[in-house]
RNA sequence: GGAGGGUUGGCCGAGCGGACGAAGGCAACGGUCUUGAAAACCGUCGGGCGCCUCGCGCGUCCCGUGGGUUCGAAUCCCACACCCUCCGCCA
């Protein structure tokens, strides 16, 4: 959620902002309207209650005699508090509900442009050649057992597979690596909940846009989290954070569940688009103005992560346009994937500023009992079914075994996979 | 799954229809005293929203959450959430 504040006092600059990203003025308008009513409703319900509440305090002082009377005209002062009341709560909900649906301003810096319009920052690692022929990830990992596709489609259906013995291996041990290098940077690890409450969905951002992309348990009314951004930014809900703690950074190992609706037929092959997977999610809560440094801070933790894996990749500065909505800016790790000759998204590294704290009401004392929203950011340190992709496929043999990278080896116990 | 007991400010804890945003204690902060510290004493000490003469101002809301009763609710009623204890089951 963005400030209210911007629309009242500085307009044209929040709306100018939001038009990159597709907001339309009007909208924004009618929305600055539907504030401008809620504060006059707001401040006639207070000037109502102060009257009924005088009138039943000097019930309470005034001798028995005299109470009838004046019990009667307090009674009508509760009618008039009554119905201006329900005149704001109406507007209060319908001023929340279209708020609430205003994406996060852009980054001044973000590119412009949806989604493939991205900017190039640098690339890094050296791209692999292959002289006798590529082979993908499934052909690498079926031919050692490491994956079985067509079984995880029959017991749960399409974008489901197994991972066996060396797959699942090798998950520990890119987990287990990745974990290190996060702590190594301060982050404390964590295992969370990841069936959570549609509170944390909103506080998150995912709710109400992204309802479409979430499993939701029948019965419970839960969601299932798409990524462990979710319970770690709502570990600090409702908190009125002391200065001193600030920052707090959290590295959550969790699988992350997604419908991926309107896929269809995107990414069939294999598990580069799958409906669960595991992934080791970093998490920082900042004050304010580290808020820049600090996403700085995790894309140069990802990129260890890959670098470590001896992965060429890229890394995108990604366009205002194909921003989530709790994001001012983004930057994604592109994977060199040679099983289909193209750079694919392996990690995202998110700045929502303090849309998500706003939401969360996670704030911070500062100075004179000034309470003040923090900052919060996530990014990838190790999305594992797509980090197994480039790491398998850049480090093909021709015989179909895999060398396993010499940061790895220590977590996985040895220097070659898949040597039948 | 069954039976009970709880939820009050940073923490502990009183209040059980009328000036209660809430006693008291602890912690924290400022001060007095002291060579310094401790102790003692004095003072300060929750948050949201709104208004504005922008003042260390005014109003309002918040005692798990949401409803209800009442002129008036922390206090009475209903529903829900969460926590705890015991029994059962279980990785």
């Amino acid at each position: 959620m963005i400030d209210v504040r911007l629309l009242r006092d500085d307009f044209d600059a929040t709306a100018t902002a939001l038009a990159r990203r597709g907001v339309d003025r009007a909208r924004l308008e009618e929305l600055r309207e539907l504030d401008e009513r809620r504060r006059s409703l707001v401040a006639a319900v207070d000037e109502a209650r102060a009257d009924q509440g005088a009138a039943s305090r000097a019930i309470g002082q005034a001798s028995p005699d005299r109470r009838g009377a004046m019990i009667q005209a307090a009674q009508e002062l509760k009618d008039r508090v009554a119905t201006l009341e329900s005149e704001r709560d109406e507007v209060v909900a319908a001023h929340t509900a279209a708020f609430a649906a205003v994406p996060n301003l852009p980054h001044a810096d973000a590119p412009d442009g949806v989604e493939g319009d991205g900017v190039v920052l640098r690339t890094f690692g050296e791209a692999p050649t292959f002289e006798d022929g590529v082979r993908d990830h499934v052909e690498l990992l079926e031919a050692a057992d490491a994956l079985d596709l067509a079984r995880g489609a029959k017991v749960s259906g399409s974008r489901f597979a197994y991972l066996k013995g060396e797959g699942a291996l090798l998950e520990f041990a890119l987990v287990r690596y990745a974990i290190e290098i996060a702590m190594a940077h301060g982050h404390v690890p964590v295992i969370p909940p990841v069936l959570v409450r549609e509170e944390a969905m909103y506080g998150t951002g995912f709710l109400p846009t992204d309802e479409q992309q979430l499993f939701a348990t029948r019965d419970d009314g839960f969601y299932l989290v798409g990524t462990s951004e979710v319970p770690l930014a709502g570990l600090h809900m409702d908190e009125l954070l002391e200065a001193d703690d600030l920052p707090l950074r959290y590295a959550g190992y969790s699988p992350c569940f997604r419908r991926e609706a309107g896929a269809h037929g995107k990414d069939t092959r294999g598990i580069l688009r799958v409906h669960q997977f595991e992934k080791v999610e970093l998490f920082s809560f900042v004050a304010a103005e580290h808020s820049a440094a600090e996403h700085e801070r995790l894309l140069a933790i990802e990129e260890e992560v890959f670098t470590g894996l001896g992965i060429h990749a890229r890394i995108v500065d990604i366009p205002v346009g194909d921003l989530g909505a709790s994001a001012a800016r983004k930057y994604d790790i592109e994977a060199w994937l040679p099983g289909q000759q193209a750079y694919r998204e392996v990690t995202s590294c998110s700045n929502t500023t303090d849309y998500q704290a706003r939401r969360l009401r996670t704030r911070v004392r500062v100075g004179d009992g000034d309470n003040v929203l923090v900052h919060t950011l996530n990014g990838t340190a190790l999305a594992v079914q797509r980090a197994m992709i480039a790491l398998v496929e850049q480090h093909q043999r021709p015989d179909g075994s895999v060398v396993v990278p010499e940061a790895l080896q220590p977590h996985l116990g040895r220097e070659v996979l898949f040597a039948g």
